[in-house]
DNA sequence: TGCTATTTTAA
DNA sequence: TAAAATAGC
């Protein structure tokens, strides 16, 4: 009698270093490779266009990769997990479930409900950890509390390091049954209808073959520069890993050990600034773990207070890139076009929008739900509440990014801000961050008309930073 | 992972 | 005169 162990696939569509099919092809006989999409299970915070484009690409990278292996991942659908559990259990008389953990409020419920219930039921239930170094609880301050500072946790999480054993991928696999009434890929409806996905096909190789092929890419090319040219929008100084590590494409621990055995240290020399955003990554987790209401409502309880000024004329501007601040209409329409937007322009970008729109982070947090393809709602929490001053961020002053400043010092030559708005192509560096200075010759020289060619700026930037200033003097010194 | 006003330094 | 350093939020 040879045991039949379903691998519950969910954000870890990979082959290679992966726990959940480690630990199931371990004395199974046959092997069920499932991705069961029940969207109604994610709650408020259900993947957006751009994330179920990926998914759609990823999945049948994934599917490809277990028939080149004599095996198929099987699809289904439903209201919920537990119920296509069941019946895919039962049909093919499966005893056993393995799966990696999930950390979001939403995903650990439903994995915690459905764990429960099938052990009811007598299957056993093995859950292995997630794509990441660290457990959310497994690092915890000398109080035995949760980290609220970045700086203290990486400092102590850089001496729990370790270099991982990385599992290859498996070269064939025992063939999964193909009658139980599995969907195909298509049937799941994650692509637009609307064929605005050009731009993202253009830009990215969902998969795990496209996750490696960039890794390699990065690691051996702009690693080694990117302490410099990490926060220059305008080059590819940056690894552009983010959907492939959200959707377990490639893990962390396999991204370590190809930085090791390039013969580089993790925490110093040209490595450390990389693996420290990796870092960022885990605390985002540690955070979420620890603080799951932070998803919707600010970790700094005096926000509640905080007079956001909502307007929809406002949010609506500035998520079409029409702004009129260059630096931040670039990135708009990077995120627009290819699902993704530089991390130094995204900082930029949520502080306009929380401070000197003063709108409120939520609803840029949406936005960037809804369109990038790195959508995750560890980071994506963190980030915005780290921007808009109410999350995990020791600095002790209220934060104001000038959008000005940020593109002459990060953009100096304007190519990100020509490369995304190319009305503005023919202004001249010393103008291309703030084309409302330029003398009115310079403007018509360049052939732009502000107002219409492209837009007067939608706020005033330094009076907008006093009025933000003064809301923050309004609730910073409540108890 | 900031900004700005002010002071200091260098040419 | 302007770049660089510093203070303070």
């Amino acid at each position: 009698m040879v045991d039949t162990v379903i691998l519950w696939l969910r954000r870890d569509l990979r082959l290679a270093d992966n726990p959940a099919l480690s630990r199931a092809l371990s004395g199974a006989g046959r092997l069920v490779p499932l991705y069961i999409h029940c969207p109604a299970e994610e709650g408020r915070w259900r993947a957006g266009a751009a994330s179920r484009w990926w998914l759609h690409h990823s999945l049948a990278a994934l599917d490809r990769a277990f028939r080149e292996r004599g095996s198929r991942l099987l699809i289904a659908r439903g209201e919920d997990s537990l119920t296509e559990l069941r019946r895919i259990a039962t049909a093919c008389g499966a005893t056993r479930i393995c799966w990696a953990r999930r950390y979001e409020p939403a995903t650990r419920a439903t994995d915690a409900r459905t764990e429960l219930a099938l052990r009811a039921d007598g299957l056993r239930c093995d859950s292995v950890e997630g794509n990441l170094l660290f457990e959310p609880w497994d690092l915890a301050t000398e109080a035995n509390g949760p980290y609220r500072v970045f700086s203290a946790y990486w400092r102590r999480a850089v001496t729990r390091l370790t270099l991982p054993v990385i599992e290859p991928a498996p070269t064939a696999l025992p063939p999964a049954p193909s009658d139980l009434g599995a969907l195909s890929v298509d049937e799941l409806g994650l692509l637009p209808r609307v064929r605005w996905d050009t731009g993202l096909a253009h830009a990215w190789t969902p998969g795990e073959d496209g996750a490696q092929a960039r890794a390699s890419a990065f690691i051996d090319g702009p690693l080694a520069t990117y302490a410099a040219k990490r926060d220059r929008p305008g080059v590819l100084g940056t690894s552009r890993l983010s959907p492939h590590l959200h959707f377990g494409e490639i893990g962390p621990r396999q991204l370590v050990r190809m930085i090791a055995d390039r013969g580089l240290v993790l925490d110093e020399g040209p490595a450390e600034p990389y693996v420290r955003e990796l870092g960022w990554r885990e605390f985002a987790y540690h955070l979420i773990h620890h603080f799951p209401h932070t998803t919707d409502e600010p970790l700094d309880e005096r926000f509640a207070a905080f007079p956001w000024r909502e307007d929809e004329t406002l949010l609506a501007a500035w998520q079409r890139g029409r702004t009129g601040i260059p630096l931040i209409d670039a990135g708009l329409r990077e995120l627009w076009k290819t699902g993704w937007m530089h991390n130094r322009v995204r900082m930029a970008a949520a502080s306009l929008l929380t401070k000197n729109l003063r709108q409120p982070w939520q609803a840029g947090a949406r936005w960037f739900w809804d369109t990038l393809v790195d959508a995750d709602l560890a980071s994506n929490t963190l980030g915005w509440q780290w921007t808009a001053g109410c999350g995990a961020d020791a600095a002790p002053y209220f934060r104001i990014f000038n959008p000005v400043r940020q593109g002459e010092r990060f953009d100096p030559t304007g190519d990100y801000v020509r490369r995304w708005c190319p009305e503005l192509a023919r202004l001249p560096a010393r103008f291309i961050h703030q084309p409302w200075a330029a003398p009115a010759g310079v403007l018509t020289d360049a052939g732009i008309r502000l107002g219409s060619d492209y837009p007067q700026p939608i706020v005033d930037l330094a009076a907008s930073r006093r009025e933000a200033l003064a809301a923050w003097e309004t609730i910073k010194n409540q108890a």
